[in-house]
DNA sequence: CAGGAATTGGATGTCAAGGTCCATTTCGGA
DNA sequence: TCCGAAATGGACCTTGACATCCAATTCCTG
């Protein structure tokens, strides 16, 4: 269920926005998210494709959310590399073609359709303004066990 | 997000409960919900173990629901093969344990818990008893593109 | 314009999910 | 009691997700 990737994706983006409108570096983004630096690289990469962050290379450069903060939603980052998997039409192949679905496909894709709403009226803004006294990515100076 | 062996688990239970209190065999189930007949008779042993069916060997053996169809939820049918992946303490594995998750996790976990919520309020019965024109698995004589 | 900082792209490795196959065990019926 | 129907358990194969590493490219800065 949301795959590590789209975890990794999103502890991204939410450094990124915490820190907009300021270029990362990838080592740092994978400092703060403890990611492994060079699969973030690959989960950037995506990102950027998804036009969801923007990339400079060389001296300098770095990485930077496309969107300000309170404009890009969790749906959008999600979908940027795994699609929620909206049911469209009867998974065993049958007739039914953009007819409705049957009662059990019906309810499962009730639930992905709530999921989805939930993540599109969440902005990152909205993450880091959270009225909380923990900070978005758990940061702290004592790191633990990572498992 | 669900996995095609949950997939498979639900077609198999919801045409087990069309079927109940008979027992159906794995052949049976295998041909109505277009599964592959090897793989789901892993599925079905998984849902054995867990208790959600029972099944009987030899001739005029099969499997059967281990409780009546009113009774079972699609939660139970889920957890058993592979539990909603509910998100109880900081993924970053950093301080906070057992405290209040970060914002980003704790609007994760809500959606979890949302489509928890409606797993568990849905029985096998309820899908069966739904008032539509279209079968539970969508059954029909003419089987088109599996793909 | 040279050197180092930084992303990019490709090749590669590992492991679990999905899927198949077969020998064995269990059990009903003739 | 014997045969065939049926689930079981284990071995095996394939593919994609996750992850790593390195050479190439880009570009700022002195």
């Amino acid at each position: 269920m949301l795959s590590q990737t789209v975890e990794y994706a999103l502890r991204a983006v939410v450094h990124l926005a915490d820190h907009a409108p300021e270029a990362r570096t990838t080592d740092q983004i994978a400092e703060a998210t403890h990611v492994p630096k060079p699969y973030l690289s690959k989960v950037l990469q995506g990102l950027a494709r998804a036009k969801i962050v923007h990339s400079r290379r060389g001296a300098g450069g770095g990485v930077t959310l496309a969107k300000t903060p309170d404009k890009l939603t969790i749906l959008e980052v999600v979908n940027a590399l795994e699609p929620l998997p909206r049911i469209r039409e009867c998974p065993l192949g049958l007739a039914a073609h953009g007819v409705r679905l049957c009662p059990l496909h019906k309810r499962l894709d009730d639930a992905f359709a709530i999921m989805e709403k939930a993540f599109r009226q969440t902005t990152l803004a909205e993450i880091l303004a959270e009225p909380t006294s923990s900070r978005p990515l758990c940061e702290g100076p004592k790191r633990i066990r990572l498992k």
